[in-house]
DNA sequence: TCCGATCCGTAC
DNA sequence: GACGTACGGATCGGAA
């Protein structure tokens, strides 16, 4: 049996913050109903009481403010909107028919701190548990009472309480009066915060002991005389923020019963405040059967059922799992940091599992307890971590190598990264560890969020008690252990080991080195350049304010229809889902008509740049570092590409004038030049490779220009009779088929009627035959096999090949003709990267990868080593793969990335 | 406040 | 419905 007091008024405060405003068709504002009432539904899904109650303040002034008439002085009234809705909250407590009392001059805090303690005595081994928002309520805290914040589900008991707050319950009281409170005009001791009220009470452990010392002048300096000073306050403060448990208020249990039920009433006050969706849910509303309950609280974060962790704080232990080390040669790996960024992370723990049974954590960092010295630890596992031949077993190791190439480790020997391992096995779907573990293992792991809470509340790992850390941790490093046991022959079985273990698993040191190493960025000339595009944005909103009635939101798609096509009254385009299409194509057609749509084109485009490019980068750049660090995902696009992110690296602006200017901001180390080496028609080539057409492998043989030869081929035309126009279709045609694009595309792209653009692709086809053999069969094949397939074996699984909807199954039949190619390309990209990387360490030069765009690199050089890298760079990637036809790189050497 | 859906635009 | 792969900014509306 449990009890649960709720102190309401703590949590209608919260909601009326939290929700922004919302009332019902009468206007009677209902957000901090509808708060409380999501609340308690909450509360009676998970925890299904079986006893409760709800207590509210006095109506009147309490004994506090009787006796100390500045109690609550200063406090403004409630907002107009949160008014009415405090009796709405107390019919909706009754309606829900939940017991609620109410006592003249006594408060909440006071009746729950009697019923509780009454309710002790009766029950001395059920649980209490106080739902509350509001700390001064901590103090009531034992082993049989806890705080439960229902807002971010967390409970307090005594060790939790004294982890926030750094006092023990008992000592709560202590440590209000001392600090104060300025919402209930508590004096408190001026000078006294949260920090020196800790330092004292840990010292001295009561507020009495505290002022005793300072009377007896134990406490010296300014702290000293202001605690002798305010004796006074302090110890009215105690009393103000003392709970009266003795409140003249006789309970008995059946006071407390409750079983939950939508009467009509309630359906009643649900419909008057307008909350649909909470009929419709509450109608399925139970009271969770206690043995629920019971497990849910039942969760003990130190616990495993994985395996044996073991903390690791004695010379004997570390030495022990140094030995292990050594023996097996390979062990589950894990590192707790402070930080998801590897130059701003310190090393916290680390976590390590040598077999399938147990996991060992190595505190090193926490803020508290037993624990090895951070420096010692490393050193010491350091020949093992830069060994080759000792295999690291872990979940995106790309991480913990950042880290440990951040604070100057060159660690070498990836065993596994189950998260790649699983990208491999099923690109599509997630890879965290959680998932992981559920699929292969069928085991529920503690997540990050449940050790460190998130959002808000998250804390650093470096507070997370040591017990906690080594369960959690050690789970990790066991988890990526027992994964890559199931994995392995998984990648075996489906003959994915090859590019798992040559493609894969080597690019991730490489790219771990290229995110360490990060590029310059030239902060002052964006912010400059920042600056003149808001002048420009500034000057266009201008014109267009002249054309519109009231302020129009230019970002607001929704609101620039209004514009557009009802006062200006241009005839609309397109349709979204959502209303009519305002994208560049409709501006575009519009653009003769009328000088907005010219000016939104223009608009968009600099407030895109300015906003996406010029004002995010500079804030990303690191601090200690001072260049930007992206990071490069390999476990992201389904069909094998690297994805880019924080910032997106991979997106800068090249196209339009105005855009590259962007890329001038790039720039190398002191000493040294950007060198940018791409493959020249890759995709197209590729095409030719796979699909073995005669012709477009030849052409790709004899070095001819591809698109003017395409064009010859559709417009029966001589080579040097082409047009610039026949050529440029030619070459919208020869992008366009590899992705599937249709007739109806095409013309829509080159602004011709869909007729011609199906004339020119059957004709296309008709030169190209061997293409169109190709890509049919690339469909037939995913229909058979249920997925596309690189030349080196990568896989992605095309369920919906089979789909009966026609749209859908479409969509997956483009998939297939476009994955084995674009995948093909990231394939030989990638093995490039790791052939650079390679090249560039064991021959000792200093220059470094910066960048990769899916068809291009990006490197820092220092001018001496330009000749040699150059070369190196470019056989690398011309090399790394052998086709039928030849592969073709163009680089370039510049001060920025615009000039190459 | 937070989150997801939507629209739009940038790259290859 | 109509061109494959990404990331991300802004708006908007709903949810806890």
């Amino acid at each position: 049996m449990e009890l649960y007091l709720v102190d309401i008024s703590s949590f209608i405060f919260r909601a009326f913050y939290a929700i922004r405003a919302l009332s019902n068709s009468k206007g009677i504002p209902t957000n901090a109903v509808y708060g409380v009432a999501t609340m308690l539904q909450r509360l009676i899904e998970e925890r299904g009481p079986s006893h409760m109650a709800v207590l509210y303040d006095s109506k009147e002034p309490s004994f506090r403010k009787t006796t100390y008439k500045e109690y609550k002085a200063n406090r403004s009234a409630p907002p107009d909107d949160l008014i009415p809705q405090f009796d709405m909250v107390e019919k909706l407590v009754k309606e829900m028919g939940i017991h609620s009392y109410r006592r003249a001059g006594i408060e909440a805090d006071d009746l729950i701190a009697t019923v509780a303690k009454q309710w002790r005595k009766r029950h001395p081994k059920s649980k209490v548990f106080i739902v509350t928002g509001d700390k001064d309520l901590m103090q009531l805290v034992d082993e049989q009472i806890q705080v439960l914040d229902t807002m971010n589900n967390k409970f307090y008991d005594v060790a939790g309480v004294t982890e926030k707050f750094g006092v023990s319950p008992v000592q709560i009281r202590d440590y209000l009066a001392l600090i104060g409170d300025s919402s209930d005009n508590i004096p408190g001791v001026p000078s006294i915060g949260p920090k020196s009220a800790v330092t004292l009470i840990q010292e001295y452990g009561t507020m009495e002991g505290i002022l005793q010392a300072a009377r007896d002048g134990k406490i010296s300096g300014k702290k000293g005389e202001v605690l002798k000073e305010h004796v006074k306050a302090a110890e009215l403060s105690y009393d103000l923020v003392t709970l009266k448990e003795d409140v003249d208020l006789h309970l008995e249990d059946k006071d407390f019963e409750y079983q939950f039920s939508l009467s009509d009433g309630l359906t009643e006050f649900l419909k008057e405040c307008e909350f649909n969706t909470l009929i419709t849910k509450w109608a399925g509303l139970a009271c969770a059967p206690a043995s629920v309950a019971d497990q849910k609280l039942a969760v003990d974060l130190t616990q495993s059922k994985l395996g044996k962790f073991t903390t690791v704080d004695t010379e004997e232990a570390f030495k022990k799992v140094l030995e292990k080390i050594e023996k097996t040669k390979q062990f589950g790996f894990d590192l707790e940091t402070t930080s998801l960024s590897p130059h701003d992370a310190e090393i916290v723990g680390i976590a390590l599992a040598m077999d399938s049974d147990e996991g060992f954590y190595i505190p090193v960092g926490h803020m508290t307890g037993k624990q090895l010295d951070r420096a010692n630890v490393i050193s010491r596992l350091k020949p093992y971590l830069e060994n080759p031949k000792y295999k690291k077993i872990g979940q995106n190791l790309k991480y913990d190598f950042s880290v440990l190439i951040a604070q100057g480790l060159n660690p070498e020997g990836i065993g596994a990264d189950t998260m790649i391992a699983d990208y491999i096995l099923d690109p599509a779907s997630r890879h965290n560890l959680a998932a992981l573990c559920l699929k292969y293992l069928d085991y529920e792991v503690v997540k990050y969020d449940d050790v460190a809470g998130k959002g808000k509340e998250q804390i650093s790992f470096a507070d997370v008690p040591i017990d906690v850390a080594t369960r959690y941790s050690g789970e990790d490093a066991l988890a990526a252990w027992k994964l890559w046991e199931v994995m392995e022959k998984k990648l075996n079985e489906e003959k994915l080991m090859r590019v798992f273990a040559e493609i894969e698993l080597p690019l991730v040191k490489v790219l771990a080195r290229m995110e360490t190493f990060g590029v310059h960025v030239n902060a002052k000339y964006l912010n400059g350049l920042s600056k003149e595009f808001e002048k420009e944005i500034a000057e266009i909103e201008l014109k267009i304010q002249k054309y519109t009635k009231g302020p129009v939101n230019l970002n607001s798609p929704k609101q620039l229809g209004v514009l557009l096509f009802e006062e200006l009254k241009l005839p609309t385009q397109g349709k979204t889902k959502t209303g009519f299409s305002t994208d560049a194509s409709v501006l575009e057609a519009l653009a003769p008509l009328h000088e907005v749509p010219k000016l939104l084109l223009e608009y968009r485009e600099i407030s895109k740049l300015k906003g996406t490019y010029v004002d995010p980068i500079p804030e990303m750049i690191n601090q200690k570092t001072g260049k930007l660090h992206a990071s490069f995902q390999q476990t992201v696009a389904a069909t094998g590409r690297l994805s880019s992110s924080d910032p997106n690296l991979q997106n800068i602006p090249i196209r339009s004038q105005r855009g590259r200017l962007i890329r001038q901001a790039f720039v190398p180390s002191k000493g040294s030049k950007l060198l940018a080496v791409d493959y020249s028609q890759i995709e197209l080539r590729l095409l030719a490779h796979m699909s073995g057409d005669k012709d477009l492998c030849h052409s790709f043989q004899i070095n001819e220009d591809v698109h003017r030869r395409t064009a010859s081929e559709i417009y029966h035309v001589a080579l040097d009779q082409v047009t610039d126009e026949q050529r440029s279709v030619a070459k919208a045609v020869n992008f366009g088929l590899m992705y599937g694009k249709t007739a109806f595309g095409l013309s829509q792209e080159l602004g011709i009627p869909r007729g011609e653009a199906k004339s020119i692709i059957d004709k296309y086809f008709e030169r190209y035959s061997g293409v169109k053999k190709y890509l049919d069969g690339l469909i037939t094949t995913a229909k058979e096999l249920g997925y596309a397939e690189t030349e080196l074996g990568r896989k992605r699984p095309l369920p919906e090949i089979h789909s009966s909807n026609s749209a859908i199954r479409a969509n997956a039949e483009r998939m297939a003709m476009n994955s084995p190619i674009q995948g093909t390309a990231a394939d030989l990209m990638k093995l490039a990267m790791i052939a650079i990387d390679e090249e560039l360490e064991s021959k000792g030069f200093k220059t470094r990868l910066a960048i990769q765009v899916h068809d291009e690199v990006v490197l820092d050089c220092p001018e001496e080593e330009l000749k040699a890298v150059q070369k190196i760079v470019e056989d690398c990637m011309i090399h790394a793969m052998k086709f039928r036809v030849p592969l073709q790189v163009n680089s370039g050497v510049g001060d920025n990335w615009m000039v190459i």
